[in-house]
DNA sequence: GCTGGATATTTCATGGTGTCAAATAAATGG
DNA sequence: CCATTTATTTGACACCATGAAATATCCAGC
C-alpha cells in the first residue's frame, strides 16, 4: 500500500537516515503544493480547477472519474465544473452511450489555459537541473521504489 | 529559489527522464497529502488543524508566528485556533512582554492529541522499508541536492 | 508625556473546497 | 416490468482562506 500504510508504520525505533529522508520528503512536499498554487493563481485558477483542468485537456471525463482521481465525493466535482463553466474553460456533454452520465469537457479556451498551465508547471524541471543525467536516472529508480508499482496514476 | 522558480523554468524542451522524476515526485506528494489528511481524521482533526496542534506542541506560539508557518493571513489563523480551543486541544495565553499578543498553546490534552499524531505520522517510513541503507542514502543525498540549501524549514 | 505610525489580533463578508443525505434520472438484471 | 444499482445534482453544513476594517497596544521622536 502507501506511503501511511497502517500495517507497515511499525513501532521500530526510526533511524536518523529515515528520519532525514521524511524530512526531505517533507520539505519537497511543501514546495510543490505552494508553487503549484502559486502557478495556478497565474491564470486566476484555484489548484483544483487546475488539477481539473489538466485532466480535461486529456479528453472528455465523465464526472464519476474525474472525482475518482480527485479522490473526493462526486458532488464535489460538481461545483468545481460549475465554475469552470461559468468562465468558459469547460462544458458538460452528454454521452451518447449512457444518458445517465455527463462529460466534462475543456473547451478550447480551457485547453490554451490547460496548456499555459503545463508550461508554467515545467516547474520541478527547476530543482533538477542541478543534477546528472546520471544522479537523475539513480534518482528515478530510487523514486519507482518507493512508489512501488504504478497502479494508479497520479492526478497532479 | 525554489522549484518554481520562474527564471529557470525555461523553455528547453523537457527531457523524458526528467519528466518522469517529476511524474513520480507528483505520485508522492499525493500520497503524502492524502494520507497526511487521513491520519489526521483519525483524530478527528482536518489537516489545517493537525498542522497547527503540531506547532504548539513545540511551546506556546504568538497567531502572527503561526501564520506565518502556515503561510496564511492571521486572520485566518484565528479560525483555527478557536475551534481548538472550543475542543480543548489549545488556549490562548497573554504575552507578558507584549500585550498586544497572544500565543496560542496546546493544553495537556492537546499534547497528548499531538503526540498520537506524531506516532501515526511515521508514515513516510513505511515507503522506504524496501529501500537498503545504501540505497537510502543515495536518495537522501540526491533529495538534498535537489531541494538546495536548507533555509527554512518545513511546516508539515 | 504625547502623538503618529507601525504591529497584533479579531471581526465580518465572501468564495472555494469538501462532506453527507436526499432527489432525480437512467441503466440493468431478474 | 420491477427492483436495484449507478450517475449526477441539490441543499445544508463545516472548514480554509482572503481582504478590509476595527481595536488595542507598542514605540519613536518631539
Amino acid at each position: 500500500m502507501g506511503i501511511l500504510d497502517p500495517m507497515t508504520s511499525s513501532n521500530e525505533p526510526p533511524d536518523p537516515l529515515t528520519l532525514e529522508v521524511v524530512e526531505l520528503i517533507g520539505t519537497i512536499v511543501a514546495r510543490y503544493h505552494e508553487e503549484y498554487e502559486q502557478a495556478a493563481a497565474k491564470h486566476s485558477l484555484t489548484g483544483a480547477q487546475a488539477r481539473v483542468l489538466g485532466l480535461l485537456s486529456r479528453g472528455p471525463t465523465p464526472m464519476r472519474r474525474i472525482a475518482q482521481q480527485l479522490k473526493c465525493e462526486p458532488s464535489n466535482v460538481t461545483g468545481i465544473i460549475d465554475r469552470l463553466e461559468t468562465r468558459g474553460l469547460a462544458e458538460r456533454r452528454l454521452d451518447p452511450a449512457d444518458r445517465r452520465v455527463k462529460l466534462a469537457a475543456a473547451t478550447d479556451r480551457g485547453k490554451e489555459t490547460a496548456d499555459r498551465l503545463r508550461g508554467s508547471l515545467g516547474f520541478a524541471r527547476a530543482p533538477l537541473a542541478g543534477l546528472s543525467e546520471r544522479e537523475r536516472t539513480v534518482l528515478r529508480d530510487l523514486l519507482k521504489l518507493m512508489v512501488g508499482p504504478d497502479d494508479e496514476l497520479p492526478a497532479v
